[in-house]
DNA sequence: TAAAAATACTCCATAGGTATTTTAT
DNA sequence: ATAAAATACCTATGGAGTATTTTTA
């Protein structure tokens, strides 16, 4: 598998048009198509539903888009972080939060751990999971009394008292 | 960025050795060094300490090579997502828990999962946080009383009551 | 028939192989 | 002096461009 059919992908699923998403990604129509021929082969999966008028993603498709967001993005970390590793920022981490932490506590969390390790540039980054669109999930998580976050995820600023989402 | 740079990095930097990477690879020693060059200028980042007798990672090889691993395991679930999904599984999802979530609440939460969607073929995926390897991070978030795990990942099957872990 | 995707064919960038040199202990 | 990494040079795979054909609504 390459990052590049994985950018090709999420480009055609988002216009669903295969010459739009080859503009959008400064390549030509052609290649385009071929990687997604390549990518369903290589999956093994139909990706895409082109005997309508307007073209869909399959179930599969619309599955494989949300995926293909998450390593992206997680390729965007892994940089982030080395660089900012490079940079001396030895305060980075990963944690999960359920929402039963009231976020008072979570600010106190963060201040504190700017304590045991040298993170006094005041830079950490907070990753949680939140119901988000699919509320179903949260209705679900809610009904077993866990209050569950799934979904989001946001930064974090420790040298503020707020979070700021993206 | 590739994939297969990161690939190469992870190889290299669990060997500590070129050769025994590219051994690991299945290529030759010359390109896996060109690819560790080439990585780390891209990145405008140092990777090995290459100074000393046992080549060694620096502070941000190190967080790189967690980086690289959560990217590739998070290209292993997009491209088995999507199998899964192609296959007719509705209903993958992803959670996060926090530990004061009792197991049998666990249980609980995932055999419930199979209700209001058709996920009836009996197969779901669970993500969580512990500690893990990194007890630092657990000993801190104790401090706060929050009880927070952090990085690890389980998978999960809700027609069994375990837990496996992966 | 018109718009969009697939295909045929070509070129070239670059990954990989082989051989050699450099470096560090 | 020796082991390991870097470099030089060559080859070839495959990704991209151009042009054309096929498809479907």
């Amino acid at each position: 598998m390459e990052l590049r059919l994985l950018r090709y992908f999420v480009a055609v699923a988002e216009e669903l048009h295969f010459a739009r998403a080859a503009e959008r990604l400064g390549v030509e129509q052609s290649p385009v198509s071929r990687a997604m021929r390549n990518l369903e082969a290589t999956l093994g999966v139909q990706l895409f539903d082109r005997s309508v008028r307007q073209m869909r993603l399959t179930w599969a498709g619309q599955v494989f888009l949300g995926e293909c967001r998450r390593v992206l993005a997680t390729v965007e970390q892994a940089v982030s972080a080395a660089k900012a590793a490079a940079q001396g920022y030895q305060g980075y981490l990963r944690i999960a939060i359920c929402d039963s932490l009231a976020q008072p506590q979570i600010a106190t969390l963060l201040a504190r751990s700017r304590e045991p390790w040298p993170t006094t540039d005041g830079r950490a980054f907070l990753c949680a999971h939140t119901p988000g669109s699919d509320s179903d999930a949260g209705k679900l998580y809610a009904s077993t009394g866990a209050r569950i976050r799934v979904r989001c995820s946001c930064s974090f600023d420790p040298s503020q008292t707020g979070i700021s989402r993206n």
